[in-house]
DNA sequence: ACCCAGGGTCGTC
DNA sequence: GACGACCCTGGG
């Protein structure tokens, strides 16, 4: 495949670091020069911002552009989901300041719950780790610019990984998960397609419980970084945090219910619940 | 050396 | 519904 470029102009809502470095994603490493490397599906990307423009530069399956539109979201107005939830209260909007450039990527529903189901009780650089080792041993090799990357691993692929497979790559307790959901899959008891069609998110989130080492969390994960269902509001030990410190101000945040900061999330950001929590985790993460 | 926490889930009570 | 166990690793 050959090498392709695509430039985005003044395009407001993209920051490379708020999008890759915000939790949603665990296949992209920063540059020394500020830039983001990647792999998905079988393509290969580099993202840089120099000055307003967003350059995207690598070996794609497909037209570059059409590919980036769909993985990036471009056709979404951020502006418009920002300014709506900026008027709902000023927390909101000072984390909406803080991730101004974040986007929800449009990934890969098969390395979505993997990577979710590995997430758990688990952190991030050691996420990153095991999905790492996870595509090298699996996946497919792919040359570019003097460097290898790996695809990640399809089922059929990582169907070939024993329990103990799983455990010498340091998957720690979820070895058994990710073999179990893995034979589900291969099985056909339940199916990529089915997920991907099912409109309605509670009928999806019960689907999605049926697999091993999918949760509540999990679930609401891939629902809203695979399938895009905005509504849904993942609520991990940060959110909790930040919801409880801005709203609920309980002395022990793990005493407050999630059924209570569910309803919460939905009363305060409605449809937009999603994308309210990714400004909330962002900003209480890093800051 | 020791302890703790990390984008939780599962089995058991 | 609550509670503890669970692999492993980096940081205090």
């Amino acid at each position: 495949m050959k090498e392709q470029t695509y430039i985005l102009e003044n395009c407001n809502s993209f920051e490379p670091v708020h999008i890759f470095e915000c939790g949603q994603c665990f296949r992209w490493n920063k540059e020394e020069n500020g830039s983001y490397s990647g792999v998905f599906k079988n393509n290969v990307l580099n993202v840089k911002k120099e000055d307003n423009k967003i350059i995207f530069k690598g070996i794609c399956e497909g037209d570059i552009e059409e590919v980036c539109r769909d993985y990036f979201d471009l056709d979404r107005d951020y502006e418009e989901i920002k300014l709506k939830l900026s008027k709902i209260d000023n927390y909101l909007k000072e984390s909406i300041k803080y991730g101004s450039g974040i986007r929800i990527l449009n990934q890969d529903l098969w390395e979505t719950i993997i990577s979710f189901i590995i997430s758990a009780n688990n952190n991030i650089p050691r996420i990153k780790g095991i999905i790492d080792r996870i595509s090298k041993k699996y996946g497919n090799k792919i040359e570019y610019s003097g460097r290898e990357y790996y695809t990640f691993p399809d089922m059929e692929s990582l169907g070939k990984a024993s329990v103990e497979d799983l455990r010498a790559l340091g998957l720690g307790f979820r070895d058994k998960r990710i073999y179990e959901t893995t034979k589900m899959f291969l099985e056909k008891k339940i199916t990529l397609e089915e997920l991907e069609s099912e409109i309605d998110t509670e009928a999806l989130k019960e689907k999605l419980l049926t697999l091993s080492g999918v949760g509540e969390k999990v679930a609401d994960c891939i629902m809203l970084f695979s399938l895009k269902k905005f509504n849904v509001f993942p609520i991990d030990v940060w959110v909790r945090r930040v919801m409880n410190d801005l709203y609920i101000k309980e002395e022990d945040e793990n005493k407050v219910s999630k059924k209570l900061i569910q309803n919460l999330a939905k009363e305060k950001y409605k449809d937009l619940a999603g994308l309210a929590q990714q400004y909330l985790f962002y900003w209480k993460r890093e800051a």
